[in-house]
RNA sequence: GGAGGGAUGGCAGAGCGGACGAAUGCACUGGUCUUGAAAACCAGCGUGGUGAAAGCCACCGAGGGUUCGAAUCCCUCUCCCUCCGCCA
């Protein structure tokens, strides 16, 4: 969530930065409003409560003085008093509650390099990038047989199944087979092994508490995109930055050693409630994909250069698979509520011809770290500081599935795969038509 | 699932109705001493809320209750440990 005391102390500003991401500016004096009621009322118990400690203790006082009638006069005096401060409680955390739900709407404020617009449309294209173009090549041509939509491909090769998944789980939920699961696995693998020498491999738990979605914004603003298991309370993460950012929660992290970054590759799932019947073909929307994540907390004066570490190593998978691809830089009415400020990657997918986002990689500022109560003691001493969390994608496997499978299709029907991942696949990299 | 035990500051660990935001030790920070270091000694050392400030308030796993007053008593829940049962 945003820093209450800054909104306080800058509200004109602050809402200027969030109206750039379409935040009204009633929402934000309502919330002014209920807090400085709030505050009022705190103060009010507060004195109460004061009083009540204070007689309290002269009640103990005058028992040992055996002063009996003094000790009930003032114990009357306090049970009358303490009943005021629970009436005042009582309203305070009312109006308590209140403050903290608007709070938890709140987005965050966008960085002030992000790019200012109302939607998709005004994000910012960036640099292209395919194979070849460090040695001055042109931007790729792709075949007829490369033109195939990959669940085209993966039916004739008999390596996704989506009937059976729909049959199993209903739409949109993929089954991949065979060779095609494989594949999936292989990319799991090699992106893992690709970042152990920054990121300690987690293997973090598919669902997650309430107050775990609340900490990366997901709740309580966006319930209705995730699965949620009601008999147990408890949610199907969507993405593994969620169980990551919780990895410290509560906790008080020393500066030195920070950055603390993590890896891990979960199962994610989506209801994509608003999405009903938009790109449903194939793997372009499911329910449930596996996907790497990285993920760190660091210093604020860290967070740029982790940011374009991140981003830097969702690229560099994309250009050893060998992947034409470009990026985007969010414009403000675009990035995600949590986000500052966010990067996309789109690969271009030549079956579909479309772009597919296969990456977002997004600094959060102290946003999360707020909501998370994660924060970092500095060298030198001091109150401990909100950290700040960066998380990105490296990779979102089925768009790269389909994307591989359509880009290697040769003109005889067999699929070739990327070099990098031999090793992963015992060294074939050929998918063969089936006979 | 059953039976027992536990949860207190960065860590260890006392406290079990009133002077306890909390002893003590360790760790950490500053100082004295020393050529320097160690040791010793002295001092400091939780977090948050509110307030212009002094201060006041909250926090001893979480939530409720009893009481003039709760870390301390009662209830519920969560997590951890031990044993039993079941199980991939």
């Amino acid at each position: 969530m945003i820093d209450l005391h800054l909104l306080r102390a800058e509200p004109e500003s602050v809402m200027a930065r969030l109206a750039t991401r379409g935040v009204a500016r009633e929402d934000i004096e309502a919330l002014l409003a209920l807090d400085v009621t709030h505050r009022e009322l705190l103060q009010r118990q507060e004195q109460l409560r004061a009083e009540v400690k204070s007689l309290s203790k002269q009640v103990g006082e005058a028992r040992k003085r055996q002063e009996t009638a003094l000790a009930d006069e003032l114990m009357t005096k306090s049970r009358d008093l303490g009943d005021a401060e629970r009436v005042a409680a009582q309203e305070a955390e009312e109006v308590g509650q209140q403050v903290r739900h608007a709070l938890l709407m709140i987005p965050n404020l966008p960085s002030s390099d992000a790019p200012i617009g109302a939607s998709e449309d005004d994000n910012v294209i960036g640099e292209h990038w395919w194979p070849g173009k460090d040695a001055g090549q042109p931007v790729p041509e792709f075949s007829e047989a490369q033109r195939k939509p990959h669940w085209e491909i993966g039916e004739e090769l008999g390596i996704l199944d989506l009937e059976r998944g729909s049959r199993i789980a209903g739409s949109m939920f993929p089954l991949f087979r065979g060779a095609g699961s494989r594949l999936l696995r292989a990319l799991g693998a090699y992106a893992l092994d690709a970042h152990s020498d920054a990121f300690e491999e987690v293997r973090p738990p598919t669902f997650a508490l309430t107050e775990t979605l609340l900490s990366t914004g997901h709740l309580p603003k966006f319930s209705d995109e995730a699965y949620l298991m009601e008999r147990d309370d408890l949610w199907a993460i969507p993405t593994a930055e969620v169980p990551l950012t919780s990895m410290h929660r509560g906790e008080i992290l020393s500066e030195d050693e920070l950055p603390v970054r993590f890896t891990a590759q979960t199962a994610c799932f989506r209801r994509e409630a608003g999405a009903a019947g938009r790109d449903t073909r194939g793997l372009l929307r499911v329910h449930e994909f596996d996907k790497v994540e990285l993920f760190a907390y660091c210093t604020p004066e860290q967070a740029e250069s982790v940011h374009q570490d991140v981003l830097a190593r969702a690229e560099q998978l994309l250009r050893d698979l060998g992947l034409y691809y470009r990026v985007l830089d969010l414009c403000t009415g675009d990035i995600g509520a949590s986000s500052a400020r966010t990067f996309d990657l789109e690969v271009y997918s030549p079956g579909v011809d479309r772009w597919l986002e296969v990456s977002s990689v997004s600094w959060f500022s102290d946003y999360q770290a707020r909501r998370a109560n994660v924060r970092y003691r500095s060298a030198d001493g001091g109150s401990p500081r909100f950290v700040h969390t960066v998380n990105g994608s490296a990779l979102a496997w089925a768009r790269i599935w389909a994307v591989l499978v359509e880009q290697g299709r040769q003109d005889d029907g067999r699929v070739e795969l990327p070099e990098v991942l031999a090793p992963y696949l015992g060294g074939r990299l050929t998918i063969e038509p089936k006979a």
